[in-house]
DNA sequence: AACGTTGCCTACAACGTTGTAGAAACGATG
DNA sequence: CATCGTTTCTACAACGTTGTAGGCAACGTT
C-alpha cells in the first residue's frame, strides 16, 4: 500500500535516483522527465520515507521543546509559539514534558537527544551545568536562568529589571507595604532569585524597609501556591496593601485568597503578577501583569537554533534577550 | 564523537549482530559475553540510532497528538495526559497543532502520518469523514464527536447526558430562563450540537419552554467570545437567571461580562461551564461545571491505538466512552 | 575533426540497524 | 562414539534514501 521512490521509478522508467532528484528539487531535470515522474508520485500517492532520509542525511527534521508541564498556561502558550515558529523553518516539533523533575530533565537532555531530533529548546527548572556538561552534540537552546554561565545558547529576558519595574509601579501608586509570593530558597528557584532582587531593588530606590515577614515563599508556583500563600500572610497578621506574585497563577491563586478572606482587589489590596496568560486579561478583576513576548521568545530560540544547525557547532554561546512590557489592568487601578 | 553497533562490537570483540541482541534482550547470550558488550557500551556511551532501528523495523516510537490549539487550557491538560499514557508504553509524543483549519488538519492525517509516526491521536474540529477515507494505514484514534461513523478508533464521552444533566441540575435550583452559550450553525460544531441537544431535552423534560433568543451562538470557544455573547444576550434585553456555557472558557469569558453589567454570580445569574479546566477552581466565583475524566480519555485513547498496533489493522473501528461528574461550585450555589 | 563543456541521467555504495540462515561449540542421549 | 538438540554466535542481506562518480549526448569552440 505504501509506496517506494522504486516503484515510482519504475512507472515513470527513469532511474531511482532521478525521482529523488525530482522530489528534491534537483535543477538538472527535463521538464518531460520531471512532468512523468510528478505524475507517477501522484498516482501512488508517494511520500518520502523520513527514516531513511534521515538515516541518509543525518538530519530529521524535528527538534524538541522540553517544558516542566503542559497545563501551565505560560508552557502551553509559550509551545503554541514554538511550534509556529518551528514550522516557518519546515521542522516538526516534539514536545516532552520533565515535570520539573531532575532525573527526567537528565534523560530529555541526554537521551531523546540522540538520533531522533536535530535539536532541543529546553526549559530546565532543575538541571545544573554539569548535567548539561558533556553532551554529545545535540544543539541546545537554553530557556530562562535556570543555567548560566553559558554550556549552550540561551534566550532570556531582564527578570530584575522588570520585577523592579512593576514594583515600582505598585509603590508610585502609594502602596507602602508591599508583599512578595513565590519566594524559593532552593538552588531551582533561579527566575525567584531574579525577581525578588527586581522587587528589592525596587524598595530600596524608594527608601522602603525591605521586611521579610512580607516575603512568602511558594515551592510551585500554582494557584493552589498562590492561594495557601496568600492565606498565609493574611492570618499571620502582616497587613499588605499590595502583593508582587511572581508568576500570573499565584497571582489568580492570590485573588482568589483575598475574594474569601473579603478584601476588595485593587482597593483594599493591590495585586500583580508575572507572565501575561490568558486567564489574567479575564479574571476578576483583570490582573496587572509583566508581558514578556513570548512569541519573540520562541523565534529567537528557533532561531538561535537553525544558525546553530547550519553554522559553527563549536561557536561560543550565545545569548538573546526578549523584550516584556507592563500591562496595566484593573488589579492596580485607584478606581 | 557518536558511535555504532560496529565500534561496539570492535571493542567487546563480538560481531555487530551479537551488540544487538544484548541491547535488544535477546535471551542467548552468554553472561560474560554479555557483561563484556555492556561494558562497551557504557564506556562508548552508545546509543542507538532511532532512524535506522525504524528503517529496520518499521517502527518509531513516536506517536502524534493532534489538537486545534495548544493553549485552549482543555487541550494543554489533555496532551498533559497524553504524554503521560503513552510514556507507559515507551511512546514519546509529537505534538502537532491544526488550528482548527481544515487543510492543517488534512496535512496532519496525512503527511505527518507518514513513516514519522507509529500511530496519530486527533482531535479535528474541521475534518469530515470523507478526508480520512482513503487514508493509507497509520492507525488513528479520534476524541470527539467530529468524525462519525467509524472510520476509526474514537473515544468520546456522553455529550448529551452531560449536558442534560447539568441543564437539570440548574432547573432544580429554580432557574427558568436559561440561556445557552456556543452554538454554531456550521457541520463542525458537533460538541455544540450535542450539548444544545442535551439542553433542549432537560428543558422539555422540566416542561420549559425553548426560547432561541436565549441561545447564542460562538464560532471560537474562548474567553473573549464567551464574553461578546453574554453581552450580547444582555444588550438584547433577555433576561436569563442561567446561563450553560459549552465549555469552561466561554463560561470565564461570561462571568467577566456579568461582572462588568454589574450582576452578581450566582444571585443574579447563575453559569455552568463544561470541561473542569483548572482556572475554573480558581476563578471568582469558582465555576460549576462538567468534568469530562481527561485522565481516562487520554489512556483510552492510548490503549486504543496500542491494540491497533499490535492487532488486527483491519479489524471494525471501536468506540470507547470515558466517563465524566457533575462538579457543582460557587457559580451555581444559592448562598 | 578533435576537444572540452554542459545537461541529463544511471549505477553503486553507504547511512545503522535487525531478521534470517546457518555455523560452531557444547552437553546429553542412545 | 555417533547422533541429536540446544546454546551461542556470525555473515549477509535488506529497510528507503541520497551522495559520488561516471557515462552518454548535444553543443560550441578551437
Amino acid at each position: 500500500m505504501r509506496h517506494r521512490l522504486k516503484d515510482v521509478a519504475e512507472r515513470a522508467g527513469v532511474s531511482v535516483k532521478t525521482v529523488s532528484n525530482v522530489v528534491n528539487g534537483y535543477v538538472h531535470v527535463r521538464p518531460d522527465t520531471r512532468a512523468r515522474v510528478e505524475e507517477a508520485i501522484a498516482e501512488l500517492n508517494y511520500r518520502p520515507n523520513l527514516s531513511a532520509r534521515h538515516l541518509r542525511k543525518g538530519r530529521t527534521g524535528v527538534i524538541a521543546l522540553a517544558v516542566p508541564e503542559l497545563d501551565i498556561p505560560y508552557f502551553a502558550e509559550l509551545a503554541r509559539y514554538v511550534v509556529t515558529a518551528a514550522a516557518a523553518y519546515g521542522w516538526t516539533v516534539l514536545i516532552d514534558q520533565t515535570g520539573g523533575r531532575r532525573e527526567q530533565e537528565r534523560v530529555v537532555a541526554s537521551g531523546i537527544t540522540d538520533h531522533l531530533i536535530d535539536g532541543l529548546i529546553f526549559s530546565p527548572l532543575a538541571l545544573t551545568a554539569e548535567d548539561l556538561a558533556g553532551l554529545d552534540g545535540t544543539p541546545m537552546v537554553l530557556l530562562g536562568e535556570r543555567v548560566e554561565h553559558g554550556p549552550a545558547d540561551r534566550v532570556v529576558i531582564d527578570n530584575v529589571t522588570a520585577a523592579r519595574e512593576i514594583t515600582a509601579h505598585l509603590i508610585q501608586l502609594g502602596h507602602r507595604r508591599i508583599a512578595a509570593i513565590g519566594s524559593q530558597r532552593t538552588d531551582e528557584g533561579a527566575s525567584a532569585r531574579l525577581r525578588l532582587a527586581g522587587y528589592t531593588d525596587a524598595l530600596r530606590a524608594a527608601g522602603l524597609d525591605y521586611d521579610e515577614t512580607l516575603v512568602a515563599p511558594a515551592s510551585a508556583w500554582h494557584r493552589a501556591d498562590g492561594a495557601a500563600a496568600m492565606q498565609g500572610l493574611l492570618t499571620s497578621g502582616v497587613r499588605p496593601d499590595a502583593v508582587f506574585c511572581f508568576n500570573d497563577t499565584l497571582a489568580l491563586g492570590a485573588l482568589r485568597a483575598l475574594h474569601e478572606a473579603g478584601l476588595r482587589v485593587p482597593e483594599d489590596v493591590a495585586v500583580v503578577g508575572f507572565d501575561d496568560i490568558e486567564d489574567g486579561r479575564f479574571s476578576i478583576p483583570t490582573l496587572s501583569t509583566v508581558a514578556p513576548d513570548k512569541e519573540r521568545i520562541a523565534q529567537l530560540a528557533v532561531e538561535l537554533l537553525a544558525n546553530r544547525l547550519d553554522g559553527d557547532r563549536t561557536a561560543p554561546a550565545k545569548e538573546m534577550s526578549a523584550p516584556y512590557r507592563l500591562e496595566l489592568r484593573e488589579s492596580t487601578q485607584t478606581p
